[in-house]
DNA sequence: TAGATTGTTAATCGATTAACAATC
DNA sequence: TAGATTGTTAATCGATTAACAATC
């Protein structure tokens, strides 16, 4: 593992992406790819793809391409899921029973394995095999638990209560679906969850509607 | 109207981050805020919102700042939002339930007005004040009720043939929760909304585990 | 007037892409 | 060997930030 130079959010970001797109190719039986057939299936830059690579390792082969179940095992490695990492969420709305149940991370080793709420009529129901705790026994069970990263499914108002609670019980990453900007300890990343924002920009690129004529259309 | 030059996508999807801080403040009975507090607020560089903002016209007042409701009015109409905009969402699974009830878009002039599914278990299930409907129905009700965005929901197997009934319904958008890469005609314009990567990308960041140390620590 | 803040140009920074020697 | 494809350097492109004249 080199990690001299830092290494950029862009191409981290990408990471999950290539494992995702390795993971279909390895159900496919397909034993080797290319950074140009990758890149086809991403609608990336095939250069890109080698660079984002390079920072991490030598992990190809000139003339040959990528062993894709190496590679996987090498990007699993990289964004540390060869380990298995637990979760909590906090809030138990429509939202969160949805994630809670959803569970597809477990193939990437992350589980959540405890879900908190406020609220009275929430707390003690059961959701798949877990029951929603109290946020009194938060900082508690992370620490049991062993849980390291939290998602925040509470309302936008909540959302810097449960982040400040989070930062406190020692959690190490947040999952922010409430759309508010958290201010939390540098000790703690925050990444945003939030689709309204890209429901809301998707608008910007819909053809000014044809029904109406009171703009005039000027190429 | 400018439009003239071509506006980024980084552009476009900070607007609706302004819209809400701008809401927030609007709420808080705050009639006027400058780039600097703004900035501050969602932590942006204050001259990147003024560029931003500058793209569209000039909506400032030098020494003074920005009127909050008359830029919120102003980005409304940029995102067109001015006028109500109908989606459609396909997969009453779990997660598209949540989305249904959630209808928090509604402030913003975005709801969910149909819902689709395939699985004879879920058609005519009633959900808010809507019903499930088959797909068969999808092309008729996109027309009817001239639903112009889709949401989709469905598992990641079925997600490209969703993509491709839902542009032949002639829908100009598509929200994607699943984690595929969608092929689509250009005149659809998709947006990924599946925050496995931004999960997965976090545990990037996490400390490197502190209970072995098979890993020698060279900073 | 003095202080604040915009809109905009110029400077900087960083990310993407092209090109190619190395090599399977 | 000839063809394919990597890893990496150099060139390009685009986005962010600084700076400042205009002006409220």
């Amino acid at each position: 593992m080199k990690q001299q130079t830092k290494i950029s959010e862009a191409v981290v970001r990408r990471l999950p992406l290539y494992l995702q797109a390795l993971n279909e190719l390895s159900r496919g039986e397909v034993q080797t790819v290319s950074s140009q057939a990758l890149g086809r299936k991403l609608d990336l830059n095939p250069a890109q793809i080698r660079k984002d690579l390079a920072y991490f390792g030598e992990f190809g082969r000139k003339g040959i391409g990528y062993d894709v179940s190496y590679l996987i095992s090498k990007i699993r490695h990289i964004l540390k899921l060869d380990r298995g990492i637990n979760v909590a969420l906090v809030g138990a709305g429509n939202l969160g029973q949805a994630l809670c149940n959803y569970n597809r991370y477990s193939r990437d080793n992350m589980k959540i394995v405890a879900v908190f709420d406020d609220h009275p009529d929430k707390i003690g129901m059961q959701i798949n095999t877990m029951r929603v705790q109290p946020m009194e026994e938060l900082k508690a069970t992370v620490e049991a638990l062993q849980i390291r990263i939290g998602i925040i499914t509470v309302p936008s108002a909540a959302a810097q209560k449960v982040a400040d609670q989070l930062a406190d019980a020692g959690i190490e990453g947040i999952l922010n679906f409430a759309p508010a900007i958290l201010k939390v300890p540098p000790s703690v990343r925050v990444h945003h969850a939030d689709f309204t924002t890209e429901l809301l920009s998707l608008a910007y690129y819909l053809e000014k509607d044809a029904d109406h004529d009171d703009d005039k259309v000027v190429d």
